[in-house]
DNA sequence: CTTGATACTGTATATATTTACAGTATATGA
DNA sequence: TCATATACTGTAAATATATACAGTATCAAG
């Protein structure tokens, strides 16, 4: 459904669960939930892991003991959370100045076969805001993006701009380049390149929606 | 304790709950470990166990469900442990009458963190047509699907009716189901349960956009 | 040749676990 | 003010799960 924040309580139970499957080797029964917060009924925790898969951050696998899973959701609800993969780093907000794969910025890794896509995947970056509405790209989603510093006309670039990353499609004619929104309602953005200093950090090669909204 | 080597269908076992813990998220029961091997009798799988804790690769916590672990010694006892992960195949065009995950309908198989969608994907189904095009589902699409048979209001849903598999929006009131597109130029479609049959295929949860058009 | 490990079938049971149902109370947005 | 989400207590039941006991059969080692 929507994407809610969650209260400090659903904060403290998702964390424990993490923390549980991490330290334990996996997930923790409504007992034990009700054990280590002192609820006196199992039904409170149950009531928990309904919230929490309700926003989407956890799964819970009907009639499986400990049947609890993490979403990528929910690695982008903690404040801190291990990362113990390999493949593709998951890249979230990309903090002013710093480089997009640096650690502060990676939310978390996937393993994605890179065969789904037209060309190898580096990392994904989640994209913010609707400007690539009418290119099927939603707030939320996962942009697979393969690093490189050239593109093409008409390719959807994640590119640097005055110190802000954004997913645009790409249109150069000479110094003058321009970032085409998918959305009548924003703007495109005009850069000469003889006064602004754009950096094309990669090109989008394909997209994940993990969620679809009901 | 006696630090032997494994058998060969103790490795095999060995990998399946490392497969198992990597790719589901948790380790499995005894029944199945049992289903998995074929065993008929949960006592063989629990036999194994407790040979494998002998040998120190797991270990077993008593009475907890689940309440497999691995050792140290674990990933040295297998040649490639960690790096397989359950394949979703991806389903091209359903033939008329014969069942989604039918083999002569999977074009490939693909590994994919199954932790990335917001439920369980257990099939990628390509998309045909540009009737979702308004929920950011295109022609070409991998949507992902969870294999259910029941479906609430509002979600996206694979279904099958006259043979025939479409992806559509859910809405239910009564005996009266109605398939929504997502784009003014489709028209919804109408089913009287009492007069015609309708099986829902499972849920889509996520989509892949295998490239990006320019 | 006997012992122990391997690799199972088959049955049974205690208990661990999920999960429904029925409540209470507070807060918040429409 | 009504509906909804949060945050719980308390009870009960269905079923998922661990695990004991009783076998069969093969194989290698002492």
């Amino acid at each position: 459904m929507s994407e809610q924040s969650l209260t400090k309580r659903q904060k403290e139970v998702l964390a424990f669960i993490c923390d549980h499957i991490e330290s334990v080797g996996f997930p923790p029964t409504r007992n034990e939930l009700s054990k280590h917060f002192g609820f006196r009924s199992p039904n409170a925790a149950e009531s928990h892991l309904r919230a929490l898969q309700h926003k989407g951050v956890i799964r819970i696998e009907a009639g499986r003991s400990r049947g609890i899973t993490l979403t990528a959701l929910s690695h982008s609800s903690l404040p801190s959370s291990g990362a113990l993969r390999m493949p593709l780093p998951l890249v979230g907000r990309v903090a002013a100045g710093s480089p997009v794969l640096a650690q502060e910025n990676i939310e978390h890794e996937y393993r994605v076969d890179p065969l789904l896509f037209s060309a190898r995947p580096d990392y994904l970056l989640r994209v913010e805001g609707h400007s690539m509405r009418d290119a099927g790209i939603f707030d939320g989603d996962l942009l697979a993006v393969h690093r490189t510093p050239e593109a093409s006309n008409g390719q959807i670039v994640v590119a640097r701009l005055d110190d802000e990353v954004t997913v645009k499609r790409f249109e150069r004619k000479g110094h003058q380049v321009t970032l085409l929104p998918e959305n009548p309602q924003f703007q495109p953005i005009q850069i000469d390149l003889r006064r602004q200093e754009l950096v094309i950090e990669g090109l989008g090669v394909g997209v994940i929606r993990p969620r679809l909204e009901s």
